[in-house]
RNA sequence: GGCGCUAUCGUCUAGGGGACUAGGACGGGGCCCUCUCAAGGCCCAAACACGGGUUCGAAUCCCGUUAGCGCUACCA
């Protein structure tokens, strides 16, 4: 049994989308688990919309999902004269035939009978030598369609099963423009033979393809791959994915601070399951349980809330350390410098909070810099309910604080303060705590009030809380 | 319209004739912990689209209906 090849064949007219992604992915892990080889292909046939830029954003979403290849890229366009031979030799062996018609004979087809139920009529496959010889002689443009055979095109797909067409329900399609270029359908059969594709792995948009890339095997000659076709991905509304849904391109999720493996793992189980209740999974155990029959046939609807809580799952497996080149990136596209100062213990604190570097970050730069913001609506309600005591409360914890010298300053002696000072002042604790965490990060959220005050620091905290309570009431 | 695909909690899914009182996860609700919010722990609500078969027995196999989606270009 030689190792399976697989290929990913993106066509460079936009972004990464996470589809495209997962496929990719579906094919990686593929490769991997068989020990096959993974080959990047570029699609490049459609010169209006292909662009240098797109190639670059998919060969980068690739690689920040860890996803490499063995072989590639590899440009379609590189391989014209090949598409064209091949349509020439179909043409010789009357597997294809010129067609004459206009685009605009065409569109007159097309409009008679309903633009809905249109199928090319198959007119100049009826043409005889003679008339042929004529438009060739008239220098007439012509295109070249594949005959379709009437017999079954069927085959044994890895995820769905059987699945069968009847040739006479497809038209005889395009193959070669009348610039000579090939057609995809023609593009993708002649490349997938030339690269010796064993298995194509692709979405579910394609399985109408199939039957037509099938006759197309047999017209060259030779045997079809197994093929593949994974589920689509949906929008919460259940409609294809796209970019009305907001975040679609992989990109995107970066900007967001997703981690790579946790968009992978997120994307392998939409629509993939090692069965039982796996969730988490580490790449090893990825490639050790994977199999195309495992895949689902039904499409997933994508759910941004379980990938943020998938991320925040590796985020608080992550180690600061580990954590630190992301966040000082992150800190600096915000405009805040943290100097020479150790981010590993605010990294800490705020780990278990946050699901997304993003939000990681924004923590981060609270505790370095003071509030980012105004206060939120929940520490403006609560200064309004405490009203002349929340200055109050912020003085009494101040004078407590002011008494902790630079050296004793740390959680477990902050804490003891705190509840002396609350307990001779004759303050309920969370009064006296919930206006310091509001002085300090402008909400009402955060790690435990003595560990904040030791995390920014005695400095900062202090001119934090008298600031804050100075323009209080 | 034609052709094809699909159908388990709101979402991702387990299950593939008896282990199903249908399991897990996200999200939602509650409780515990607690100075807040998370995290964590415990608990609750929540699904086999419908109708026929086959079978002693169907979420599971078959047929039909319905619904959704895809394709139906000299796009990919």
């Amino acid at each position: 049994m030689t190792p399976p090849r697989v290929r990913f064949a993106p066509s460079p007219t936009g972004y990464l989308h996470v589809g495209g992604a997962r496929t990719a992915l579906f094919n990686w892990l593929y490769a991997r688990k068989t020990g096959g080889t993974f080959v990047l292909r570029i699609e490049d046939t459609d010169r209006e919309r292909s662009t240098e830029a797109h190639t670059q954003v998919i060969l980068d979403g690739l690689r920040w999902l860890g996803i490499d290849w063995g072989e590639g890229p590899v440009f379609q366009g590189a391989n014209a004269t090949r598409h064209r031979a091949d349509a020439e030799r179909l043409l010789a062996a009357r597997a294809a035939y010129r067609c004459f018609c206009t685009r605009e004979e065409l569109d007159l087809q097309r409009n008679r009978g309903g633009a809905a139920a249109f199928r090319y009529d198959g007119r100049c496959r009826r043409l005889d030598a003679d008339a042929v010889q004529a438009r060739l002689a008239q220098r007439t443009p012509y295109t070249i369609r594949i005959a379709m055979p009437d017999e079954e095109l069927a085959w044994d797909d890895a995820v769905h099963g059987r699945i069968s067409f009847q040739g006479h329900d497809l038209d005889d399609f395009v193959i070669l423009r009348s610039d000579g270029t090939a057609i995809y359908n023609l593009a993708v059969v002649s490349d997938d033979i030339d690269m010796r594709i064993t298995h194509v792995i692709r979405g579910d948009d394609h399985v109408s393809n199939t039957p037509k890339q099938i006759a197309l095997y047999r017209a060259l000659g030779h045997q079809p791959p197994v093929f593949a076709h994974v589920p689509m991905i949906l929008g919460t509304d259940g409609k294809k994915l796209s970019k009305r849904h907001g975040a679609t391109a992989v990109g995107d999720y970066q900007q967001l601070g997703i981690f790579p493996a946790a968009m992978r793992n997120f994307l392998a189980l939409l629509g993939w399951s090692p069965g039982g209740d796996r969730e988490i999974l580490p790449e090893s155990e990825m490639i050790e349980l994977f199999s195309l029959e495992a895949i689902q046939s039904k499409p997933a609807v994508f759910d941004t809330v379980k990938l943020e809580w998938m991320n925040g799952q590796y985020l608080s497996a992550a180690t600061a350390a580990s954590l630190l080149p992301a966040v000082r990136h992150q800190l600096e596209s915000m405009g805040v410098a943290p100097g020479a100062r150790d981010l590993a213990p605010l990294v800490d604190a705020v780990k278990i909070r946050s699901r997304t570097i993003l939000q990681l970050a924004e923590q981060v730069a609270v505790r370095l810099e003071g509030p980012r913001r105004a206060p939120d609506d929940k520490a403006v309600a609560l200064r309004r309910k405490l009203a002349d005591a929340f200055a109050a409360n912020l003085n009494v914890v101040a004078d407590a604080l002011d008494a902790v010298p630079e050296s004793d300053w740390n959680a477990g002696t902050i804490l003891e303060r705190l509840k002396g000072a609350a307990d001779a002042h004759g303050l309920k604790l969370g009064d006296a705590m919930q206006p310091v965490r509001v002085a300090l990060t402008g909400t009402t959220v955060s790690e435990p009030v003595n560990e904040l005050l030791a995390t920014v620091g005695r400095s900062a905290s202090l001119a934090r809380i008298r600031a804050a309570a100075a323009t209080g009431a």
